[in-house]
Parts: structure tokens; C-alpha cells; sequence
RNA sequence: GCGCCCGUAGCUCAACAGGAUAGAGCAUCGGCCUUCUAAGCCGAGGGUUGAAGGUUCGAGUCCUUCCGGGCGCGCCA
């Protein structure tokens, strides 16, 4: 039960019958304790718009509203505030029956377009944004209902494989050879700015493979099984929900392409520039006010990732028939996929109804606050960055719980490990530029994935301990104590906090929210004795405890984050 | 030059639609393990939210200017 919204629609419906139109009521989690749970923010902008007086409408307000079920009498407060404080009656008998996520009433067809990398190199932490992001965000949107379908548009098809293929021709490797794709790519780069001859060659394999030569296809089919190969290894390991299934490369679309651009031609939206083919749009101006191409056709008759992504809209509004499809990439693209979405809806490429939403993410930084660049050599691949981590978790896991037996310790250094590192992303503001910093990736404390999984240790250990299966409990818990009734308010804002994320594509949200919840738990758990209590109340308090284990598990589950018996 | 994003405690980050006294973690200092896992809990210090104006009952959040950083801007993706 989405509680934050069921609130403001009872407060809505009042505002609407004191003042005879729709304003937003704008509740929000209260922002103290004092205030209560819930605030109602949107009575003084309503006031002032009518020029009344605010705690006059809040009254007019609440002689209205019918809430008794969910609060206790309101209060009026400040300049203008209604505080709510939710009944216990209403949390007991949430927490007793409603399930922990309720499916949308508007199930849609949303595709996800993350991960994404270029099959051209190995993965590196660069991708890792996309792909842990991404998959939150599907794992998400499934859980509520929606149809999910992934798209992973890797690169497999840029001028790149010219040279990687002429390489491959050459030096004729073995899939071993390949297995390290960062030294095998390193190695033809450095031919190919040598020998202007290898370089020659690599260009003219790209035309070859793109006529769709025989022998040009066969060695570049080979570099990709191999590359893709690599990715699945990636992704099985962090345990990111992307199959070769999911695969659908840009080569995929294209022959489509020629026909992109012949629709925008007969709509005549495309102009001829220095010999290029572009769609100019009024929206889109450069400096001084010329208008900003956006380029379909090169001049030696050849496409560009612009073609390919408006062929990429079309395949998945028209064809999969998708109402939402969402773009997770770098923000640096933010241009283009606006540039991209006006052209595509001007062209029809995209259904009136389809929703195109670009969720850009900041770019990565070092530590000393610098653009985190590529040069050679200096790339984290990710299978390092994996080790590193479950490394880390192993030394760390020996040495807080010894008596693990060695199968069951690095079982749990690997989901703590995987954990720390996803979180670590998920955590931050997806549109902030991410620092990326192994100490604070795999500082084990905090609001870090650890913290999240121990709570739910502790939770499992009590049910282990007190031999209490949480089948037996009664349905409602009593709520008495201060901890108690913190944890109860939070347990039952989960609905509308996984319902946010959703829309804003936002899984920090998530993360402060289950980092609050754990807090309030071991808060809790400090505070009330649970299997020493007497009867009623032991039942009632592990009632909470199952409740919330099960809630942290959920939701570490939506974020792709394992959680384990013991640790 | 034009455009987009960012600037919050020493560091890494929050602050949800403009709401009430800007919150966490790390680091620093001080407490708490003979009772459910101390990867924990409790407490202390630490801020002119880059700067200056403006809008209003109220601004970290909106507007203007400036400073600082990042990125993008015709045939790479």
C-alpha cells in the first residue's frame, strides 16, 4: 500500500471541494519527528493563490477530509502545515496483512536499454554504471508488474573492427590469444598507428565486412562470440540479470538504416549538407543561432550511431510496442538522445504514446577529482575490480567471523564483496559525476550493502535462535515503544519508496531508504529485548523482525544484492 | 563563442514538488560487549549550501550576474 499516495488523495479530494479545482496537496514524510509522520505542504500555496489565509483553509481542510481511518486528529501548525501522525491501529494492521509490494494497476511494456558496452574492448568500471543501474531499475519495474524487456545495444559494428579484424587476419590468434581483448585491442592499435598500410587495410576490411563479405564476417562472428562471451562471464558474476538473449546488437539494425533515412527524406526532413545527409530542427540551434545538424548519412554514404538509435526507436516503439523505453547512458549523450527523441517523434518513428526517457548518469572521476580517462594502460577492467572486491570481503569476513567453515566464508565474501560495489553505485545520484575510490567502495560501513546484508543477519539469527519459524506469529505486532513505532512508520513507506524509484529511475532513493530502515532496526534491536520478552510481546516484536528482514530482502533483491544467512 | 550539467562539514554523499532548526557515513574525541552477531549502538565537535543580488510568509532548491570544475557543439560511438 502506497500510503504517501492514498494521503494526498484524501487531501486532494477535500482541496477540491473547498475550493472547487485540483491542487496539489504535496504531502511529504514529515521532516521531524515533532511533525509527526506525514506533512501536508500544499495548503499555502493553495491559500495564497486564492488569497486566503492558510491555517483558515487548513481548517476548511480538515472539516473535510476523511483520514480517521489512517491518523490520529490532525494538527494544524506554523504558517500553515498539517501534521499527521499515522495510527497504530493502521500500522499494526499494515504490517499484519498487506502484502510488502503491490503490483500496478497500469501494468506497461517498458524496454530498458542498459550495459551496452563495446564489444571492441574488454568491460571496464566505465560500464559498470549502465549495467548495475540498468538492472536495478528492470529488476524493479518487473517486481511491479510492468513487462520488462532489455535491450542490450552493444557496440559491434564501429570503424574499430577494421582494424581489430585485419589484426586477427594477420597475426592469425586463437580464441586464447583473444581471451585478453584489452591487450589484443592495445596490440592492433599500435599497428595501426604505426603502419599506414595496416591501417589502409583495416579500412578497407570495414567495407568489406560491412558488404558483407564472407571471410570478413566469419573472423568478425569469431571476435564477437568471444567478446560477448566475456561480457556474460561480467555479468554472471555480479550477477546482473542480462542474457545473450537480451543481446540486440547495432548491427542488428542495420537494414534498417538505409530506410531511416530514405522515411526522412520522403518527409522531407532530410537536407543535404557538404555532401551529408542531416535533419535540421528548429529546437536545435548552434552558435550564433544556426541550427545544429544532426547527422543520418555521412558523406561517403556511410551511417552513424544517430541513424542507428532513431532505427533503434522505431524497432522498439513500433515493434515491441514498448510505452516507456529508458536510456541508461552517460550524460555526455544527453544531446544527442534529445536531438535523437525530436527527430524520431517528428518522423513518426516513435508512437505518440511511447515514452522516450534518457536517464544520464555523471561521469567517472579519479580521486584527485580529475575526469577518470582511458588512457591505455590505465583502464580498471572489471574482472579486476571484482577480485579486488571479493578479495577484500574474504580478508575482512576471516577475521570478523573466524568459525565459518571456508565453502559458506567465501560465499559471503562474494556476495559482500559484489554487494560493495553495486551498492556503491546505486547508492550516489545516478546525475552526479562518481568518484571512483577503492577504500570507499570497499569500506565496509556506513550505508554500504554490508551494513544492509548484517541487519539482515542479525534478523535471521534471531529466528535461528529462537527456533521460531515466522509462520507461527500472530498477524498484527503491538506497537509500544518509541523503536518500535519508528520501524513501524518506515516498514510501511516501502510501497511508495520502490513506486518512486520507478518513475524517477532513481535506485538511490531505494538504498537511503533501506539504509534507514536497517538504522531503525538495529536501533531497535538495541533498545528492545526481543526472544527474552514475554510471550505476547516476543511474538509481536518478531513479527517486526520478520517484517523487516523480509522487506531488506526484498529490497536489496530489486537492487541486485544478495543476502545471506550468516556472515 | 554557444549550450547542458555540477559546486552542500576536512573527505564521500543525502536533503523527494520551494517548507519548519541542512542530515548521514568516514575521519577526530568520549562512552557501551557475563543477555538475541560490536560489520553494531549512544554521545561530542565540525556548515555564511562557491560569491553577490532578486522573487516570497518561507530558498541548498526558482531567476539574474559573476567565480570555479566537467562535458557537448558535421560526417567516432
Amino acid at each position: 500500500m502506497n500510503v504517501r499516495a492514498l494521503l494526498t488523495e484524501r487531501f486532494e479530494a477535500a482541496l477540491a471541494a473547498v475550493l472547487g479545482e485540483a491542487v496539489p496537496a504535496n504531502v511529504q514524510p514529515a521532516g521531524r519527528p515533532e511533525f509527526g509522520d506525514y506533512q501536508v505542504n500544499g495548503i499555502m500555496p493553495a491559500a495564497k493563490r486564492m488569497r486566503g489565509n492558510p491555517r483558515a483553509l487548513a481548517e476548511q481542510v480538515l472539516a473535510r477530509v476523511a483520514i480517521d481511518d489512517l491518523v490520529e486528529p490532525p494538527e494544524i501548525a506554523g504558517p500553515g502545515f498539517i501534521n499527521l501522525t499515522l495510527k497504530v491501529d493502521f500500522l499494526a494492521e499494515t504490517i499484519g496483512s498487506m502484502p510488502l509490494l503491490a503490483t500496478t494497476a497500469h501494468p506497461e511494456r517498458i524496454v530498458v536499454d542498459y550495459s551496452s558496452p563495446n564489444l571492441a574492448k574488454e568491460m571496464h568500471v566505465g560500464h559498470l554504471r549502465s549495467t548495475i543501474i540498468g538492472d536495478a531499475l528492470a529488476r524493479l519495474l518487473a517486481a511491479l508488474g510492468h513487462t520488462v524487456i532489455r535491450q542490450n545495444h552493444v557496440g559491434d559494428w564501429g570503424t574499430q573492427f577494421g582494424m581489430l579484424l585485419t589484426y586477427l587476419d594477420e597475426t592469425g590468434a586463437n580464441s586464447a590469444e583473444l581471451a585478453d581483448l584489452e591487450q589484443f585491442y592495445r596490440a592492433a592499435k599500435a599497428r595501426f598507428d604505426d603502419d599506414p598500410a595496416f591501417a589502409a587495410r583495416s579500412r578497407e576490411t570495414v567495407v568489406r565486412l560491412q558488404q558483407g563479405d564472407a571471410h570478413a564476417r566469419e573472423a568478425w562472428q569469431r571476435f564477437i562470440d568471444v567478446s560477448l562471451a566475456h561480457c556474460q562471464a561480467i555479468y554472471d558474476r555480479l550477477g546482473v540479470t542480462l542474457s545473450p538473449a537480451d543481446v540486440y546488437a547495432e548491427s542488428a539494425y542495420n537494414d534498417a538504416l538505409a530506410d531511416i533515412v530514405a522515411e526522412l527524406d520522403r518527409q522531407g526532413l532530410a537536407t543535404a549538407s557538404d555532401g551529408a545527409t542531416c535533419v535540421f530542427l528548429d529546437e536545435f540551434k548552434g552558435k550564433d543561432g544556426e541550427p545544429l545538424p544532426v547527422i543520418v548519412q555521412k558523406s561517403d554514404g556511410g551511417y552513424l550511431y544517430a541513424t542507428t538509435d532513431l532505427a533503434a526507436v522505431r524497432y522498439r516503439s513500433r515493434t515491441l510496442a514498448a510505452d516507456r523505453v529508458l536510456y541508461l547512458t552517460d550524460a555526455r549523450q544527453a544531446l544527442h538522445f534529445r536531438q535523437i527523441f525530436a527527430v524520431a517523434r517528428r518522423a513518426g518513428f516513435a508512437n505518440p504514446t511511447t515514452r522516450l526517457e534518457h536517464m544520464p548518469f555523471g561521469a567517472m572521476l579519479g580521486t584527485d577529482g580529475r575526469p577518470f580517462r582511458t588512457r591505455a594502460g590505465e583502464v580498471v577492467k572489471l574482472a579486476e575490480l571484482l577480485d579486488e572486491a571479493e578479495a577484500r570481503a574474504l580478508a575482512l569476513v576471516a577475521g570478523k567471523n573466524p568459525e565459518l567453515p571456508e565453502d559458506e566464508r567465501r560465499a559471503v565474501a562474494r556476495a559482500v564483496g559484489i554487494g560493495a560495489v553495486k551498492y556503491a553505485d546505486l547508492s550516489k545520484n545516478r546525475a552526479s559525476d562518481y568518484v571512483f575510490d577503492w577504500n570507499q567502495m570497499l569500506a565496509f560501513e556506513g550505508n554500504t550493502a554490508p551494513y544492509l546484508q548484517y541487519a539482515c543477519t542479525r534478523i535471521q539469527s534471531i529466528f535461528r535462535r529462537g527456533e521460531v519459524t515466522p509462520e507461527t506469529l500472530p498477524v498484527r505486532p503491538a506497537i509500544d515503544e518509541r523503536a518500535e513505532r519508528q520501524l513501524a512508520v518506515l516498514l510501511v513507506r516501502f510501497q511508495e519508496i520502490v513506486e518512486q524509484v520507478a518513475e524517477d529511475g532513481c535506485p538511490h532513493l531505494l538504498c537511503g531508504y533501506l539504509y534507514e530502515l536497517s538504522t531503525a532496526f538495529m536501533r531497535f534491536y538495541e533498545a528492545c529485548p526481543i526472544l527474552n520478552a514475554d510471550a505476547g510481546v516476543r511474538a509481536s516484536r518478531l513479527r517486526l523482525c520478520a517484517r523487516t528482514g523480509d522487506t531488506l530482502r526484498l529490497g536489496l533483491g530489486l537492487l541486485g544484492i544478495e543476502t545471506v544467512e550468516r556472515m
